[in-house]
DNA sequence: TTCATCTATGTAAATTATTTTCTTATCGAT
DNA sequence: ATCGATAAGAAAATAATTTACATAGATGAA
């Protein structure tokens, strides 16, 4: 179940003249365009139906009414994260529109992600017999150590490090037994590249969760493509961080399924500690 | 204009017998109701159309197609999502899963979230000369450090510890012209509590992201209260983390419009710096 | 009980919306 | 200039929806 609003966004530039008229009014209107007739919409945009009809079916709905269901149920309340300049003033919208940006970068990634990198990677993650998830700058460094936050819980061995040179080092040292996973939100840190060839070079698996093609990307053997516009806005905090935690949740809860009996026993053991230590209800699941 | 499916919930035992049909039909597939024409869904309850649009009537549409939209609004999306026990085996499974308690959890904060706690909060941090967020325990710590993270780039000076001791060593070091940021999923970190307890008692100002009511909550001044219903699955990642990104993501966007003046330029510098060194694509943003 | 009345619901007609088919116009390449 | 491809409208055909009307069944008062 796609986005419909983000498809097109994706799609607008390839319309035809009229079809982009028509897509700026849905964009623009959207309480509109979902409770207008084909007709309304078609004068609209100054337009024929047909075109409209037409319109719809390009972007894979398969009638204007299957088109109109699929822009009501695009979260479209922040919808309008999509469009790089947007006017956000009183606290209300701030919230309206971290929600529609989180929620519409989710549905982006959820359209796009490839089950057999996740399972690839999962299934590396059960071989190794230790990990290092690399990351720099604040925001990936963050997900490194989400990613050892995860693994550890499931009785894996695993270690982050934010500190490039620390990286090139420590690929260094790896052979066949070790994974090295890498997360870069831009796909351009070069250093990780390096230490991602490094790491390969002597034998260690290697995957990254970054932009496909990306330098980061092509230097590992497997990668989990999070592909998402960020607009130019700088205040605009980037959204990929909901796509990342993502793509981290699939790996991590892939892996707990799949090593199930031997993940409980540490994690019980974890919850333990953390219920006598701190008080008496057991009911605290790993909470903090 | 209310949520239909709650409006719906609400009246189903006032309709009469046929439209309690119907009722039943749009709960128990909604994706059906939301694709079917009149036709399909009176065949479907064995009523005739004119019930299906008297029934949509009764509801406050004016027309089928207008319930149809309002229906397909209404975020029922991945209400299945937050029930604990899902049995998941496949990739494909798990990322549906993943991603359909991801929604699910930020529809719930949307909800429920106060928009005149993050104002407060804002504004409070704003006002601080120095802002100090703690959090404990690999997700709560990791928190504490994308609070860091978010609001260094706008020229805040903050800092992150994910030390029981240091924060309590910290707190007795504050005054008037601090602040505390507390994070705690569980709302049981006792020892927060009493760092919070400490800064209030110096004069810092003290806001937490927590349960309500909890013990985390109730030691501070302002608590921007993330509320989830945890399973007991323990392979289950927590996902109120991706509610956590979005409170500290509102709050941290919030400031940043309120100081827009002064957060562009740090922003600029911190994207040279990256620019500079890594390459000289322009487009890239503050990425990694 | 019986009749009046009201509500729920269906049938068929009327209306409206949508899609299909066919045609014309426009644009770019040869 | 001509061909082919694409775009887009007009009109016809079809489908969906609503309205108007009719009827059955229930309810309740005389």
């Amino acid at each position: 179940m796609a986005d419909i609003i983000a498809t097109l966004q994706k799609e607008r530039d390839g319309l035809s003249r009229s079809e982009q008229r028509i897509a700026d009014i849905v964009f623009e209107d959207k309480q509109f365009a979902v409770n207008a007739s084909i007709i309304e919409l078609a004068a609209r945009a100054d337009v024929s139906p047909p075109t409209v009809t037409r319109f719809c079916r390009r972007l894979g709905c398969h009638s204007f009414s299957e088109f109109k269901v699929r822009v009501a149920q695009s979260a479209f309340i922040g919808t309008r994260y999509l469009e790089p300049e947007v006017k956000v003033t009183s606290s209300q919208e701030v919230i309206d529109t971290v929600m529609g940006r989180a929620q519409s970068t989710l549905n982006v990634l959820h359209e796009n992600v490839d089950a057999e990198v996740v399972e690839k990677i999962a299934e590396q993650v059960l071989k190794a017999k230790m990990i290092y998830a690399f990351g720099s700058g604040g925001n990936s460094s963050l997900f490194a150590h989400e990613v050892q936050n995860r693994l550890f819980r499931l009785g894996l061995r695993v270690t982050a490090s934010e500190d490039h040179s620390m990286q090139l080092m420590t690929a260094s040292t790896l052979g066949e037994d070790d994974m090295v996973i890498g997360l870069s939100i831009s796909g351009r840190n070069r250093e990780m590249a390096r230490a991602l060839e490094i790491a390969s070079g002597y034998g260690a698996a290697t995957a990254t969760i970054s932009k496909s093609e990306s330098l980061v990307a092509q230097a590992s053997e497997m990668n989990l493509a999070v592909d998402l516009p960020e607009g130019t806005d700088v205040l605009r905090p980037s959204s990929a961080r909901y796509a990342f935690m993502a793509a981290i949740d699939m790996i991590a809860f892939l892996v707990a399924i799949k090593r199930k009996d031997s993940a409980i026993e540490p994690l019980r053991r974890i919850k333990r500690q953390l219920v006598t230590f701190r008080d008496e209800d057991d009911t605290q699941v790993l909470g903090d």
